[in-house]
DNA sequence: TTGCTATTGATAATGCATTCTCAATAGCAA
DNA sequence: TTGCTATTGAGAATGCATTATCAATAGCAA
């Protein structure tokens, strides 16, 4: 990223905008309100520069591809709602080192929580 | 499943055997010491009717492909090893309901933990 | 044993996320 | 403004896990 472009101002903006892990898809459809000709290829490409300049992370989560968010060095674990498939960010951690087994060596660990986000709930 | 065959024995024997999760890979290659001529496309098949008994489960790590476990009711966790690639699991768990999102209701969660397992340790 | 047909092995095909290609476009230094 | 070249858009290509195809094989009932 040598030159500042209107693509890659657009996929800034939509990270700062909606503060919360985006998909490729997300970032893409997000960013084209700002830019409609925005392509799928530019994101790749933006997300990657962005990485290498670490202002941007993964989010792995199983079965789903590639989550991006923005790297702000703060350790928390993420929820994945089954109803709109959006992932957040949950606050806090527990006790994981009680369940490494004898003789193993923990380096890190992820806690994933499925269920429906507060937009998702049926209206009483 | 409506015959009994030598494939779906070497590869239900497999699972005995290892006693931890399998990728499709693994699954192949330990199964091929009891039957040398077992092809992928039939570890597939018999993976996916296992999964329809019930016999197995899947278990889904970020950044791997499916793995396939033993179903055996028991709730815990996984551990998987960054020098081996194995999967392990753990028993035992932490309480995450705390975890939870005011708003936001929890069906289920993961933890998996990354590190070095008791075999990859390295010699003092 | 025989015969029917479920199952297999080999390989092609699919689905997907991601990367590459290349001509057209657009930052930006001069 | 002009000119150089990094970046873009569109689509082709790749890599992968998984599924489909189909002739050959092998359970198993009779």
């Amino acid at each position: 990223m040598e030159r500042k472009t209107r693509q890659r101002d657009a996929i800034e903006k939509v990270f700062l905008r909606e503060g919360r892990p985006l998909s490729t898809l997300e970032v893409l459809l997000n960013a084209q309100e700002f830019l409609p000709t925005l392509s799928q290829a530019t994101v790749y490409r933006a997300l990657k520069s962005l990485l290498e300049e670490k202002w941007l992370t993964t989010v792995e989560v199983p079965g789903l591809p590639t989550f991006y968010e923005i790297d702000h060095h703060h350790h928390h674990h993420h929820f994945h709602c089954e109803t709109c498939s959006k992932i957040f960010e949950v606050e806090g951690c527990t006790a994981v080192d009680a369940l490494t087994p004898p003789g193993f060596t923990l380096h890190s660990h992820e806690i994933i929580l499925w269920g429906i986000c507060s937009g998702c709930q049926s209206p009483k």
